[in-house]
DNA sequence: GAACTCTTGGACCGGATGGTCCAATATTGT
DNA sequence: ACAATATTGGACCATCCGGTCCAAGAGTTC
């Protein structure tokens, strides 16, 4: 990992670098930027990639992960947080769709990253999967507290719920990416909360919009 | 394409190329995955290679893209062809889940080849991307079907059900892929199914398995 | 059996890529 | 001011990779 202390400098550099990186690898994928696309991209030289990141492009694409996952987590808040509340999970739709549809390129930049690491870097995929199951993990938190409220039936599997509410998430992503039209996801997460909404204690009304 | 005329000896040894590379692509992807590897795990030779794909790499993962199609489409019968009664999405959904279990690596080869090729092989995505959209076009066929029949409400919009429920499914995938697991599949094919349900006239009754 | 086509082997090439290295310059701390 | 450390530029390298080419072998057709 990077050793040496970082100036402000040394750090602004550092950030520029990622977040050009983010930006090339979301439109490219990993495989199809270089580390001389990054360079040429932040009007930096190649020592000063392999000096913030000395691990090579390994390291550059789990900083990349880390910082899209930051913002992606950001932009669900402050529904995230409790997704307690069947208003929390709207809220929640609503600012999901609104992060991507205002994405410069289509699709989830972390989804296709551990979609393609996993064969090239699994020791990369390791850890962004990591990332993957730390925001699954918010959704299960919020469906136990649903459950625990009561707005929830007692005999529903929190885990299992989240486990489909997330993969609606990345599978709407993916087909926003091949269509290239945010509709896939919009579908997919009216689906997942209509499914959610099946859960709740009978005599619950949900109106699909 | 494939120009010149193939004798049952070339068309074993095209088959045995795609197949072959089919699973090296699978397990490592478009870009983690050379055309030297394909040589070594076909025991042929580079002009081999060239000869039945005079297109190339390119030429090559759009064979791959099709075989894995039409393998998948394949498995989803005989319920893909009709998927008119409810009996026949469960059957679909069972089809499906002991396909992808059974497969040597996890996650969707269409899915996977989709999301890479997009930003490295435009024009092989755009092919790849047809081949999702037929795959879909038969979901929607059967909600049309299901919703003729009046197993769905008069409202429902196959359209955009078969648009979330194939989200469910590549989305399933994805995470079936990063977890190596087969219950995100699973989860988020109940989950469609019961989103499904829900637009059934009312007094339709589900029991989430 | 001869002419033709299909098939196969493998050497070779040019360019791209990830990564190393060293020296020069700026910044920081005392 | 001065030493230590951080930052930057860019030449250089070994390797990998997609793709070309030619010549020899196998199979088909008449």
């Amino acid at each position: 990992m990077t050793a040496t202390r970082l100036t402000a400098k040394g750090a602004a550099t550092r950030d520029r670098i990622v977040s050009a990186a983010a930006d090339l690898v979301l439109a490219r994928g990993v495989g199809g930027t270089s580390l001389d696309d990054v360079r040429a991209g932040t009007l930096t030289s190649k020592s000063q990639l392999f000096h913030y990141f000395p691990g090579g492009k390994s390291e550059l694409v789990l900083a990349i992960a880390e910082l899209q996952m930051q913002r992606v987590l950001q932009a669900q808040q402050p529904y995230l947080r409790t997704l307690d509340t069947w208003a929390d999970w709207d809220g929640w739709r609503d600012a999901l769709l609104a992060h991507y549809a205002a994405q410069p390129h289509w699709g989830c930049p972390i989804g296709t990253l551990v979609s393609e690491l996993v064969g090239t870097d699994p020791a990369a995929a390791a850890t962004v999967v990591g990332h993957l199951n730390r925001w699954r993990g918010h959704l299960r938190d919020g469906l136990v507290r649903m459950r625990d409220g009561g707005l929830l039936r007692p005999d529903a599997d929190p885990e299992c719920l989240a486990l489909a509410v997330f993969a609606s998430v990345q599978g709407g992503l993916l087909l926003t990416q091949a269509l290239r039209s945010i509709e896939p996801l919009s579908a997919a997460l009216d689906a997942a909360l209509t499914a959610l909404h099946a859960a709740a204690p009978d005599g619950h009304a949900y109106a699909t919009r």
